[in-house]
DNA sequence: AAAATTCAAATTGTATACAAAAAGTATTGG
DNA sequence: CCAATACTTTTTGTATACAATTTGAATTTT
């Protein structure tokens, strides 16, 4: 039972980090955290130095553990390696990938075929974060994997607002998200590497417009400011 | 006083690993090595906690934790996927370093020449593993960075020969990895992404030539068994 | 004798009490 | 009124006792 609470424990922080239902860069307190699932601060603390290990929490000496930041430094870092990684392990999964593993990535993908569509935001976002790590499951290379891992935490965060589509335009997006997804799973089951890492491509370009569009939203429109004020704000 | 127990097992389990004093696979025992580095069970489990999100060790459900293993089928995928890494981290700690890290990484070359020269394998190997994960602190980049700590886990445990020279040729090889080193500080500090990233895969050619020889070593000479041995053992 | 079961020992996991450190607050002196 | 210092409170780190699980041996059963 209490192995279990402490489980349980475990997924629900890292969910509502990757949701961002817990802020980046928060404080998690060890004593009320304990309190709130039911465990004493021993079993907390091995959780805490867990997710510390998968880049979720940061620790620091003497002063608790906090809910790993993202800076604009590492956003930048972020665009610049994530097709390289996701290629990568793209392709290996191609070739890799065994037929049990292609049956558990389509069902994670049913089940976030279900919940995009439904909007649930949170759900299709940490559903999409499982999809991508399963792929990263099947290239079989715990290097890449370790990147992979590392990468998707961000990813998540950021795309939170992805699965939450405002606009038609956005609805669109999802959708098309969903169907690339169906075509990587199809060059995965086929392994066709080159096929799966042009796919891959395809939606990391989807996906980083959508991002981009959020991180550098358009600039809002000249004339909010009269000329009277931007003389005087010189 | 306690804290500085704590560090230095953490630092000496981590040296252990890497050179093979604990070997792959290995179980650890919690209560013997709480009482050989002087702290109770608590400290003792955060510290495993630790090594197992760095990839040093694996820890299992209620059977305690054992050194991770190298197994033929992550062999196979660390020559695949180190070139890779290697290089896109040297590109970007050519990029990205600061004259303070260059400094570090001299210091540590520095400290490096001095063990290897003196044939002092164990620290030649740990000062090696420095000098890459230097570099890869360089590069700014948090994703290949994961890949790359893994990647170095295995690589120095594998390469434990590699700075205990046997014959001149052995000697030559080590005199020729120093060169290289010297090359990419000198690539690195100039910020010349191109250069590093060549001269990285120099150095990697040369480790890897190392490693092939030490993981398929050259068969045994056939006269050793006489023809009649031979016929018999048909 | 081989397999299964039960019991004992060892090992891992958790809770709690205590120690050490940091953060916050009040008090004193300028 | 501000600043510095001492004191209190809160939070983090460690040790230890206890609970739960696994491992290994001995005994029983087939």
């Amino acid at each position: 039972m209490a192995k279990h609470k402490k489980s349980f424990c475990a997924e629900d922080l890292r969910a509502r980090i990757l949701t961002q239902d817990i802020a980046p860069g928060s404080d998690l307190d060890e004593a009320r955290l304990a309190e709130e699932y039911g465990i004493s601060r021993t079993p907390l603390r091995e959780v805490l130095q867990r997710l510390a290990g998968g880049g979720f929490v940061r620790l620091e000496e003497n002063r608790g553990a906090k809910v790993e930041s993202m800076d604009f430094a590492t956003m930048r870092v972020f665009f610049q390696t994530a097709p390289l990684i996701y290629c990568s392990v793209a392709r290996q999964a191609a070739e890799n990938r065994t037929s049990r593993q292609v049956a558990d990535l389509k069902d994670i993908q049913h089940e976030f075929i279900g919940v995009a569509r439904a909007g649930d935001a949170a759900s299709a976002g940490l559903l999409n974060h499982a999809f991508h790590e399963k792929i990263g499951d099947m290239a079989r290379n715990p290097y890449l994997l370790a990147g992979l891992r590392r990468m998707l935490i961000d990813h998540t965060r950021l795309g939170q607002t992805f699965f939450a589509p405002q606009s038609e335009a956005d609805k669109t997006r999802v959708t098309k998200a969903i169907e690339q997804h169906d075509a990587m799973i199809s060059a995965i089951e086929a392994q066709e590497p080159n096929l799966a890492t042009d796919l891959t491509l395809q939606h990391w370009d989807l996906s980083r417009d959508q991002l981009e569009k959020f991180v550098r939203p358009d600039p809002l429109p000249l004339d909010v400011l009269s000329m009277k004020e931007r003389r005087n704000a010189l």
